[in-house]
DNA sequence: AGCCAGTAGTTGCATATACAAACAATGCAG
DNA sequence: CTGCATTGTTTGTATATGCAACTACTGGCT
């Protein structure tokens, strides 16, 4: 076999991007599919979480954890502002843009739960019990850890 | 503790989409980075490659394999077409626009390989050769097979 | 005070992604 | 052989993503 065909058989085989990304795919879309009656996604569910959590956000602090670009963050900042899911408030720095839930917000956050639950049943399954405790520890490794 | 707060709790310490989306973030970076002095983005890799593989290759087929939208592959295919790299075929059914490797865009693949392969070393190192082994397993759960 | 390096976010640009709707060609039912 | 459901692809629209360049603010050094 010629040398350019092993290459392509290799790439083929072992890729690690191809298969992430098209894990990826498939689990976004489970999600997006099961939160889309709500008109939210995953990717905004994501940040919605983590500024529960915070309480009050700064992007950079958001974009550390979710290894994020922060152009990224904060064109869904300004998104999730205009549907009124989050406010802006005053920061002793100027640099800074911290933002909180809204009460309408949370509202949403409480209606998604359940929604949620189920698409993380139809993801566990497609995983498996092993796969996700794989994939926990890998992601600890990348630095999220949410305290 | 708040009803809402357990939610909120549960969602950062379980779900599956915040990793997986990390993860794909993390490692589409890994190898963006690698290949950017080629021009070349791994997404692009990825197609590039099928190609290769099917010889020439129909939208439709491509789609199927890396789960992906065919509206995704229909804009990349463009872009691919434009940069020289794959090129149009005429196929027997006239709905079907099949497509194949151009003797630049084998040229690049060849040149892609060694980058591929640093990428891909150190992919293999965040996520462990167990990590890659269950990664390959679920992969396969999606359909992923390319004979 | 005034400059400047560093830090936090935003904007310009390009690609990636998907849903829905449009388009195009085929092939079958009558 | 004509209408029509089916199939394969592209287009319209919107979000997601990241790099590079830019803006805005802070805090220190002089």
């Amino acid at each position: 076999m010629e040398e350019f065909d092993k290459s392509i058989d290799t790439i083929v085989r072992d890729c690690i991007a191809v298969r992430v990304r098209l894990l990826n795919r498939a689990v976004t879309g489970l999600y997006d599919d099961a939160l889309r009656p709500l008109g939210l996604k995953v990717s905004q569910l994501n940040i919605l979480v983590a500024t529960a959590k915070l309480g009050v956000a700064r992007p950079a602090m958001v974009c550390e954890v979710l290894h994020m670009d922060t152009s990224t963050l904060s064109r869904n900042v300004e998104r999730m502002r205009k549907n009124g899911w989050i406010e802006t408030v005053a920061g002793d720095d100027g640099r800074m843009q911290p933002f909180q839930l809204t009460g309408r917000g949370k509202r949403l956050l409480e209606r998604a739960f359940p929604v949620w639950r189920e698409a993380q049943r139809e993801a566990l399954e497609l995983l498996g019990e092993n796969g996700a405790a794989v994939l926990s520890k890998i992601a600890g490794r990348l630095g999220m850890r949410v305290k």
